[in-house]
DNA sequence: TTAAATTTTTAGGTTTGTCTAAATTTATTT
DNA sequence: AAATAAATTTAGACAAACCTAAAAATTTAA
């Protein structure tokens, strides 16, 4: 299995996560998302192409080979494995992992991941309920709705956070909200849809719609 | 704290090491070590000189400054505390750890050595028998002397091989030599001062005297 | 103590990943 | 459908980390 560079290994992760939203990516999207400048993300799709892990035809926006979504999901697969050891063995926040994982993931030895996949008991699930990709790249798919949508007076339980922002995940940290906490919702303004709800055994409080459309529930 | 790129810890690192045996350090020395060309080291030396991390005068040789000291220290503790976590917990192999916690070193967040360092019970050796340095780059140090000038018929606990070539970590492994064993010298052969050892409850077998150098023993 | 050998540095080039500014293509709007 | 706007690519630069080949300094040895 070839090596990549820490750029090009963000690139492919990041076109991973916009493709399975929007379908085909554009350089502006993949430019944003990686904080750098459109200029920067041509070129390296040239890179990218001339390797054959993305189909990129000027001004026509691209997607991942099937190679590429495989170097994708392994990428994926050592970030995820060690959010969930930071938190898990070393006792970070929910909140913290992310940016420590951004650099440990690109530390490429396969063994070396094979065995903290082992040490961690085959997880399939991150801190933040994202899916683990197995040694042969397979997950789990989650059936979970976003807490928007879910109804009055029924509890549900957060299994994923979809927008990864430090300032929101800051602030579930500050509402007591975690992967496996039960909320309910008690209350829907629908002039701002605004929610009220209550988590575990706390008082109730106020969430915005923008909050609630990212945190996903289930059961 | 600062943050150095992998290249420059690389050249710290080595430059430590290699002060530690000769005093003043040589353009070739290091460029030998880090298998690269003297010209490389030069271009590199004036950047760390700017940094104010190694007194460096053309043609004269170099060392680390105190603030140069302290930065190599810590990527050495980050290096022996990821060699420590791979063989305990991962359940590496004894020679295959260094080659991983070559990359793993490079990871530089604070919080993440620390937090490990708890993890692993504040160590304060890593699986080569090498002391780890303390939060505050404070280490042991080993009163150990060299296999080769130990005595007959008593018994030595290996505790540190110092020449860590992968070569001869294998061959150590072959001859299940571990940080920990029990050897004991059995004769010594005048004529290449090689040694017939005894490991263990295994039989008896010869070493070179090159071997019998790099492997450190106490008690 | 010079001449030869060795070590080290300098000069100039390459690759990778980034950028800005200008040019080009595509999309939108009147 | 032309004109304008937006998105994208190209051209040309730059910094970091490396290299080779040549020049300069130092060391060794005749």
């Amino acid at each position: 299995m070839l090596n990549y560079s820490t750029s090009a290994e963000n690139h492919l992760k990041a076109i991973f996560h916009l493709q399975s939203e929007d379908g085909n990516v554009t350089t502006n999207e993949l430019a944003e998302r990686l904080q750098t400048k459109p200029a920067s993300v041509t070129d390296m799709l040239k890179k990218l192409k001339t390797r054959k892990l993305v189909n990129y035809q000027p001004y026509k926006g691209f997607r991942l080979t099937a190679d590429g979504q495989k170097v994708a999901l392994g990428i994926i697969r050592r970030h995820r494995l060690w959010e969930l050891f930071l938190a898990d063995k070393l006792k970070f926040n929910w909140d913290e992992v992310h940016e420590v994982a951004e650099h440990l993931e690109h530390v490429s030895s396969k063994k070396l991941i094979d065995k903290l996949d082992e040490y961690l008991d085959f997880p399939k699930f991150d801190p933040h309920g994202d899916p683990i990709p197995d040694i042969h790249g397979k997950m789990e798919s989650l059936k979970q709705i976003s807490l928007s949508d879910w109804p009055l007076n029924k509890t549900a339980i957060v299994c994923q956070v979809s927008n990864q922002s430090v300032e929101m995940l800051e602030l579930l940290q500050k509402r007591k909200i975690n992967i496996g906490s039960k909320v309910e919702i008690k209350r829907k303004f629908s002039f701002d849809n605004s929610l009220e709800i209550k988590s575990g055994n706390s008082s109730l409080f106020n969430i915005s719609e923008q909050l609630a459309k990212n945190i996903l529930v289930r059961k």
